[in-house]
RNA sequence: GGGCGGCUAGCUCAGCUGGUUAGAGCGCUUGCUUCACACGCAAGAGGUCGGGGGUUCAAGUCCCUCGCCGCCCACCA
């Protein structure tokens, strides 16, 4: 056997496995048609910088269920990518221009994209480095980017039939304008935030009386493009006026007065002005009676020449002088407190600014109704299942989707205008004459496409589409859609939308949604906060198995989890602890042995671990199948620190001293922990299975590497519930003997003697005078086969189930204080003896309660009485 | 304004379709250089499962209600 330093040292063997893996083309998924496949796609990370801890988790989980659907033999697929991330990416090298002193405009859209392309280049590169030191086994070989020429020729495909079936439409409506990044925005894109503002109540003339309307509005500046006044039809108050003509103050315009039901009697006055440029209720109210609409912005939100004399302020200081203005010219009525939602730019949070203007809309509303059945119907789960009712309350209230930004980087939307017809939709080569009149007057829509929907179509532009690929035919649908909840609708409603648009079928039969990783204290990861953790440093310092295993402990689906240096600690420690398990176990192999074990020669404690070895088997399985991962782990770690470890290891030394009798099951069940925990931890596994190999008989691990070795599976002939009694007995009397001694401040060191009557087990348990003796460093135990005894004064007399132990520990024992225990345990004993009985004679119980509750009910109730009539 | 989630040991969290004396890690106390591991070993202390009500033979687990904490969605100017 080769050494092995006293602990795990991960650094040293990281690389050399990947590469190892990597080499041998074991993440490669090969196509079989006589098997179903186990497919995921890897949401595409944002090439706007590095991977954080969000990204770790997503390639724990992942790599959890690719390397186990591996081990069980499906042909599995697991695809990665990145996402060129349209808005987020262009802003960060807007912000690495302006240090140079430049901008997007003052190098042009060519030069602008060749920056964009280089840092591209560079961050995706690095994020596949990272996702390497992190142990993902995906596809490499598949690898996509959402501007490649498969996923951008799937986009224009995708737009040209939306178009051709009148989904995606070109309309001037209302949309959010953020003025720093001067875009349009979805509504998704926006964040709201409650602002303490005013609501300022405005007077308004109305033409040819001494009259006024008065109106009240949080944003005054925006009257300047007022183009008319509106109250409910039911209001009495004001049905004098409907059809009569107020005067605009500040700007003199002359605008009706129109009665529409969107007004609400109970607000403000009951009197509403209206912007259609500038508000969407005032934009709908506008359209329904023929109201100009007035823009009075630049992109930059300062006031255009629409504004007459406040042309060229800021939005800010055009509302200070408007409202400035109205005070002095007697206009101004009031200004109340008020706080109201003000929608803010997610990328910059600047606010964003409701203004009308001409984009391209996906009509989602038709969209949606597939995508609801698709989960209402069980096609799609979603795990957690309480996520189901937040997809379809957005789903149902779905508004149409604005798709067009003022962007350079991203797809282009695919769109020509000929001077000299009408727009065409292109999907494949650059025209350079109008497909449909000849005229040379052609040019292509200046803007690109959100990046949401090439995203949207992630699952099937990944595998070929619109061509029919071989690997889309067999891969898609995908089994599994894995990602953090906080984008379900951003993405997973898209591509659920998009996916069975483009192939009528649904892109994945799961979404498992996993939560947000927050700091120790439960706060946000921020790079303003300084309390991000860069994933890499912490593979470095405590190795990529033990930041997986932190990932992952202490979570569940769709909650948000914290990470801290005491978890990783845990998780390293695991890593070492199993480390050192087979450094023990291979340090005993003399010659090469053999791992098959013989079910003839298997003593006690032989049976009592692979009894708890299958049982734990097919939780592991269970638990994994039902995406219950840290379960899954945590019934790992305890096996085989808890059990394993602690006592059947313990237990082996005593026959290791004499023969080799328990080396078989020692590797036989090592070698199935490995595999059990290697889709958790995969370097420490791989490291230490290589090294089992090694010191195995030639043929006894037959696979080159643990990854593409069989997952356990549990074999119920293991099951014996007679050994896991009686080992649990041995260890309750272990037990209580370690803590007789301790509780009485005896040295451990110090042997004791003890005899110990242990019913019906006694003969059989006489085997385990060593182990006890050696376990619970005792000088003599002595099993005798008959309740003879009597405690003497000198004696300890323990009572647990099934067996009585006996210490003489002379002058140690305190007779009256051993006796108030005693009392104890009788009341206790007593308590629960009570309740039992009672519950046994309940009527109702006996005859509604399954047969099995009332067998254990009453085996427990033995046990009880036992116990207590011994003590 | 709607909706969702959480509230279990000092801390962080498990507890699946209701069925043993409610678990783990960390922390804490006590003791250990035990021939795999101090990234360790052993023995302990610690919980009326947020409050109240209900269903049931049986409730941390199901229902109602209240209370905090967090999140999401929403065009009331």
């Amino acid at each position: 056997m080769k050494e092995m330093p006293k602990a795990y040292e991960s650094q040293n063997a990281e690389k050399r496995l990947y590469d190892f893996w990597m080499e041998k083309g074991y993440f490669r998924a090969e196509i079989d048609h006589n098997k179903e496949p186990f497919t995921i796609i890897m949401p595409p990370p944002n090439i706007t910088g590095e991977l954080h801890l969000g990204h770790a988790l997503t390639a724990t989980l992942e790599d959890i269920m690719t390397r186990y659907h591996r081990m069980l033999g499906d042909p599995t697929l697991w695809l990665p990518g990145e996402d060129h991330a349209g808005i987020a990416a262009q802003m960060v090298v807007e912000r690495e221009l302006a240090k140079e002193g430049l901008n997007r405009y003052k190098i042009g859209r060519e030069a602008f994209t060749e920056r964009m392309w280089q840092w591209a280049d560079k961050y995706r590169k690095r994020i596949t480095e990272q996702h390497m030191r992190l142990g993902v086994s995906c596809d490499w070989s598949r690898k996509q980017f959402t501007l490649n020429e498969s996923p951008a020729l799937a986009v224009r495909t995708t737009f040209k039939n939306l178009y051709d079936d009148g989904l995606i439409y070109r309309s001037k409506r209302i949309s959010n304008w953020c003025p720093c990044c001067c875009t349009v925005l979805s509504d998704l894109e926006v964040d709201h935030k409650d602002l303490n503002g005013a609501l300022y109540y405005i007077k308004y003339p109305i033409k040819g009386q001494e009259a006024f309307l008065t109106v009240a509005t949080t944003r005054p500046e925006t009257m300047l493009g007022d183009s008319g006044v509106a109250v409910n039809p039911h209001d009495s108050r004001f049905t004098a006026y409907v059809g009569q003509t107020v005067i605009l103050p500040l700007v003199d315009r002359e605008i009706p007065v129109v009665a529409d039901e969107a007004v609400d009697v109970a607000f403000g006055t009951g009197a509403v002005k209206m912007t259609p440029a500038h508000d969407p209720v005032d934009f709908e109210v506008g359209t329904r009676h023929d109201l100009p609409l007035i823009n009075i912005l630049n992109q930059d939100a300062t006031i255009n020449e629409n504004g007459g004399r406040f042309v060229g302020l800021s939005r800010e200081k055009a509302r200070q002088a408007v409202v400035e203005a109205l005070k002095e010219e007697g206009y101004l009525v009031k200004i109340e407190e008020y706080t109201h939602a003000v929608g803010h730019c997610q990328r910059c949070a600047t606010a964003v600014e409701p203004m009308a203007s001409l984009q391209w809309f996906v009509n989602t509303k038709v969209l949606a109704k597939p995508a609801i059945e698709a989960v209402t119907s069980g096609k799609i789960k979603i795990i957690p299942e309480h996520f189901n009712k937040v997809y379809l309350n957005w789903m149902e209230n779905i508004r149409d989707w604005c798709i067009s930004r003022q962007l350079w980087w991203g797809h282009r939307i695919p769109v020509w205008y000929c001077d000299d017809c009408e727009e065409t939709i292109v999907v494949i080569d650059v025209p350079a004459v109008c497909p449909k009149c000849g005229s040379c007057h052609l040019t292509q829509d200046p803007d690109v496409l959100d990046t949401w929907f090439s995203s949207g179509l992630w699952p099937h532009s990944t595998l070929g589409w619109p061509q029919q690929t071989e690997d889309l035919k067999y891969f898609y649908p995908t089994t599994v859609m894995e990602t953090a909840y906080d984008i379900l609708f951003f993405w997973v409603a898209r591509m659920i939308m998009q996916g069975l648009y483009n192939t009528g079928q649904v892109p994945f039969k799961y979404v498992y949604l996993h939560g947000l990783i927050r700091d120790e204290k439960g706060e946000k990861m921020s790079k303003t906060k300084g309390n991000v953790l860069d994933p890499l440093k912490l593979v470095d310092q405590y190795g990529a198995d033990a930041l997986r295993f932190a990932l992952l402990s202490g979570t569940s689906a769709g909650a948000d989890s914290k990470m801290s240096p005491i978890k990783l600690e845990a998780g390293r420690n695991f890593a070492n602890k199993i480390y050192n398990a087979t450094r023990f176990v291979l340090g005993n192999i003399k010659t090469k042995a053999a791992l098959d074990i013989d079910d003839s020669r298997l003593v006690l404690e032989d049976r009592w671990i692979l009894s708890c070895l299958n049982t734990m088997i097919a939780d592991a399985n269970r638990l994994i199948a039902d995406f219950n991962f840290s379960e899954a782990a945590r019934v790992l770690h305890d096996f085989i620190w808890g059990q394993f470890c602690d006592w059947y290891v313990e237990m082996s030394k005593t026959r290791l001293g004499a023969d080799n009798s328990p080396l078989n099951v020692l590797c036989h069940v090592l070698d199935k922990s490995l595999r059990l925990l290697h889709p958790f931890m995969p370097f420490v596994t791989e490291e230490l299975w290589q090294t089992l190999k090694e010191t195995l008989a030639p043929g006894d691990l037959k696979e080159e590497s643990i990854m593409i070795s069989s997952y356990p599976q549990a074999d119920n002939r293991y099951i014996d519930a007679v050994a896991e009694k009686n080992v649990g007995m041995v260890i309750e009397i272990i037990r209580s003997i370690r803590n007789a001694k301790a509780e009485r401040g005896l040295p451990p060191k110090e042997l004791v003697n003890v005899q110990i009557y242990a019913g019906v087990g006694a003969v059989a348990l006489s085997a385990y005078e060593e182990i006890v003796k050696r376990l619970a460093r005792c000088e003599q135990v002595c099993f005798v086969a008959q309740n003879t005894r009597v405690d003497k004064a000198d004696e300890l007399h323990i009572v647990i189930a099934g067996a009585e132990i006996f210490i003489p520990m002379g002058n140690l024992v305190d007779k009256k204080a051993e006796a108030a225990k005693k009392d104890k345990e009788r009341t206790e004993l007593t308590i629960l003896i009570d309740g039992l009985k009672n519950r046994l004679s309940n009527e109702v119980f006996c005859s509604k309660a399954p047969a099995a509750v009332i067998a254990k009910e009453k085996e427990r109730l033995a046990d009880f009485e036992d116990r207590l009539s011994r003590l």
